[in-house]
This record gives structure tokens, C-alpha cells and sequence, in this order.
DNA sequence: AATTGGTCCAACCGCCTCTTC
DNA sequence: AGAAGAGGCGGTTGGACCAAT
């Protein structure tokens, strides 16, 4: 079905004398939102033509789906990308390309529109600064042998420094006990897609909210763009070798050599920042705790209590 | 203080696939 | 089997926001 098809439907489906000119478009209103909220809330998703028909909502079932799975869903985390996830993103980018939706499904919380995003607005940008293709090999290699070892470099020193922080948590750390993510003779990039089991919506939705109450959490791209300038030995038009080499010489190099991440650690220390003041994150906290958003989301929680 | 350029992200568009009848 | 309804996905856009000048 294309999109004026698509169009012609969404109104054909507001019965009653409604057409196109009854549909609402643009950003949704505080009103709106708490309808479609307390109508999911008392009679579920799905079926959203109809949803939004009998919840009296001017939307076409496709805006409410959207409004729904990508701002009001109460599991779905807001805030900035972590390491973690930046890591993840781009190993599984490099596995299924475009596959947002995919991707998706392994980032708890995140949306693909959320994920898209970020690819566009940070990763693409660095190609760009790069001056290659963001599809190129070129570019591909950089992130394989120079970007990502460099994340894992930073979610290693920020597990390490948390735990300095305040010895009486209970942080994990980056061990080779589980395979999750990792270079096979550096040559050679292997994960999992199931990251882990503590990749999971249940721990997700307790850690989530995304507020950012630790720094460490955003990643600067630019850093992206500053390994790779500073790398003397790149040559440009290198084949795999020079890549395999680069491996080598990057400071990181050694953890892909032989070395694997524990995601299930990252996800705790992750929760612990998300926590921020220490405390249990509840519910509660993650609805309140991420910024604008998600005050927004609380008063909209509130209404319905 | 005003302007400009860059970034971020919510929302929409168009196409495709799946489901139902 | 085929048509229409419905949902899902990736691409794109517009505007709000912010930092630099």
C-alpha cells in the first residue's frame, strides 16, 4: 500500500463525516496524550485505526502507533546514548546495516527512530568529516579498528573510575568470561546478536530513564575524527592488512586480540549511573528522572493516577 | 543583543509485508 | 487466490534549541 493509498485510508477509517481535514497533524498536544495513554492503559494496544477511533483521538492509527511505541510507552528510555550502546549500535550496524528495527530489539528501551537518528545525526556526520562514505570500507574499518576499540577503552576506565568513585558499590567489570562481543585474531568481529540476559526489557525498565547524572555516559564523536587524523600509519587506500595492523597498533588493539566484554557488568554500572544519587530506581525514578521528557511524562503519569 | 549555523529529535511520508476475509 | 485492511520499517523533514560569532 503506498502513502496517498495510505491517506486515503487513515480517513476513510474515521467514520462518521470525518475526512482529511478533521485528521490532526503535527506535534501532539498534552490533551491528546493522556487520552491515548489512558485508552492503552484500559484497553491495550494494537489495532491502531480503530484505537484511535474510539479513543476520539483525530490521529490516523499510524500517528498514535508512533506516538505510543516512540515517546509514551512507559519502558522506553530517553537520554543520551551510553558507551555501551554507542558500542553495540555499531557492532550490530556493522552486522545488519540499516536495520533499525533490529537493532532496536537489542537496546532495551530505545527505539529505532531514536537509534536512527543517532546514526544520523552523529555517526554519518563523522564519515562526512572523514570525507568518506559512511557505507565505504574505509569507514567501516575505522569504526571496527579505531572507534570501537576506543569505546571499549572508555567503558573499561569509566567501570574502573565508578568503582573509585564509591567502593561500597558492587560494579562489575570488563572480564573475558563471556563471549559476547568479540575480535577473533583482529581481523575478524564476532558477536552475539542476544547480547546478554541481562540485556533484557524486565532489567531495562528498572535502569532505565537516561538521565544523565555522569558524564562519562556521553560519548564526544569528535574523538572519532581525532583517532583517526592522529593516526600516522593509516595509510589511505589501505587493504585489510593495514587494517589488521592498525588493530595492532591501537591502543585497544590487545582487548580485541583476546578479550571479550561482560555486557551484564556494563548494564549494572549503567544502572548504578542511572541512579545517579545511589539510590533504587524505581518506576517512579524512571519516569521522572530523564530530563524534560520525562517530566512530561510524569505529569501525564499523574493524570491518570 | 542579534544573527547564524549546527544539532537533535518528534513526526510524517512512502513503501513493503503480513493478515484477514 | 486475490483484494483490502492493518502494521511495520527506513528515509526524510521541520522546528526547537543551543553555542559561536
Amino acid at each position: 500500500m503506498d502513502g496517498n493509498k495510505d491517506r486515503m485510508f487513515d480517513s476513510g477509517t474515521l467514520h462518521g463525516g470525518e475526512d482529511d481535514a478533521d485528521l490532526r497533524r503535527g506535534p501532539w498536544t498534552v490533551e491528546e496524550d493522556i487520552i491515548l495513554i489512558n485508552y492503552i492503559h484500559n484497553h491495550g494496544d494494537g489495532r491502531w485505526n480503530s484505537l484511535a477511533r474510539c479513543a476520539g483521538l483525530k490521529r490516523t492509527g499510524k500517528s498514535c502507533r508512533l506516538r505510543w511505541l516512540n515517546y509514551l510507552r512507559p519502558d522506553v528510555r530517553r537520554g543520551n546514548i551510553t558507551l555501551e550502546e554507542q558500542l553495540l549500535i555499531l557492532e550490530l550496524h556493522s552486522r545488519w546495516g540499516n536495520r533499525w528495527s533490529k537493532i532496536a530489539q537489542q537496546l532495551p528501551g530505545r527505539t529505532d527512530n531514536e537509534i536512527k537518528n543517532y546514526w544520523r545525526t552523529r555517526v554519518q556526520k563523522h564519515a562526512k568529516q572523514l570525507k568518506c562514505d559512511v557505507n565505504s570500507k574505509q569507514f567501516k574499518d575505522t569504526m571496527r579498528y579505531l572507534w570501537m576499540p576506543r569505546l571499549v577503552e572508555r567503558i573499561q576506565a569509566a567501570s574502573v573510575a565508578s568503582t573509585a568513585v564509591d567502593g561500597s558499590r558492587s560494579y562489575g567489570s570488563v572480564t573475558p568470561t563471556q563471549p559476547a562481543l568479540m575480535m577473533n585474531g583482529g581481523s575478524d568481529f564476532v558477536s552475539t546478536p542476544q547480547v546478554t540476559p541481562s540485556y533484557t526489557s524486565e532489567n531495562s525498565s528498572s535502569g532505565g530513564g537516561g538521565g544523565s547524572s555522569d558524564g562519562t555516559q556521553v560519548s564526544s564523536m569528535s574523538e572519532l575524527t581525532d583517532c583517526y587524523n592522529n593516526f600516522s600509519c593509516f595509510p589511505s587506500g589501505y587493504g585489510q592488512d593495514a587494517a589488521a595492523a592498525a588493530a595492532l597498533q591501537s591502543p585497544a588493539g590487545g582487548f580485541f586480540n583476546e578479550g571479550t566484554l561482560d555486557f551484564q557488568a556494563m548494564e549494572q554500572s549503567s544502572c548504578e549511573w542511572m541512579a545517579g544519587d545511589g539510590g533504587v530506581v524505581t518506576s517512579e525514578s524512571l519516569w521522572s528522572g530523564a530530563g524534560d521528557g520525562a517530566d512530561y511524562l510524569w505529569f501525564l503519569q499523574q493524570q491518570l493516577n
